[in-house]
DNA sequence: GAGAGTACATCGCGTGGCAAGGTAATCGCT
DNA sequence: AGCGATTACCTTGCCACGCGATGTACTCTC
């Protein structure tokens, strides 16, 4: 099954999704896709490049804060882990995607 | 009350927005706008660019047919009307909406 | 006659998902 | 030993589209 999430709605929302896989505990870019493709029982993995943009994007905003781990044997592993701020900022888009999503639900 | 609505949910909904206001009745541009920000009690009205080009999109695809109406006194309107292909199409996207939306709680 | 409201339209910018391509290590299978 | 699949990272370039800015033109009110 391929994602059923159109591009248009993953746009703006690929950074809350990532947000929220932190909030539990650190997670390494594959790890997060994965994670995310199975939160949504296999509907929606997001591409590789849509990934490590978001990243880059997150950490530019100082949402999250990135260090290599040290297993050094086999794929070195790039972790991230929120910060306060990005605690607060996917607070504050899960809060604006409850308004939104109501107000679509008047307006589709 | 500005927009509420962030410009990436927008995107990829206004035409399905716009379908909307015309499946109860044909309306010109000016008007759909105006619709749509009484039908959001004005947290939202499409910018005229996005609206005008959603508009020909939409012509472009079959999905409404327009032509202008005859008042000729004071502005001249075009008005728009909902094709048969624009009524399934509606329909299609509400239904994707629905699940998209379901996705992206459990996603967020 | 000035300003606000109605009504149409276009241009150019910036954002961001994604296809395509690249590097490199490990593991399983034959 | 050799090879594909999988894990894991990253970059470049395309293109769709919302929106700010701007322009035209008519009508109505003060």
């Amino acid at each position: 099954m391929a994602d059923a999430l159109p591009p248009d709605l993953v746009r703006g929302n690929i950074d809350t999704m990532i947000l929220r896989t932190l909030l539990r505990q650190d997670r390494y870019g594959y790890e997060i896709a994965k994670t995310i493709a199975a939160a949504s029982s296999g509907a929606y993995e997001p591409k590789e490049a849509t990934l490590y943009s978001s990243l880059r994007r997150l950490e530019a905003n100082g949402l999250v804060r990135a260090y290599w781990g040290d297993e050094s044997l086999g794929g070195r592993r790039k972790y991230y882990a929120v910060t306060d701020a990005g605690r607060r900022a996917h607070a504050a888009s899960k809060a604006a995607w409850e308004h939104a999503k109501h107000l679509l639900d008047d307006l589709l």
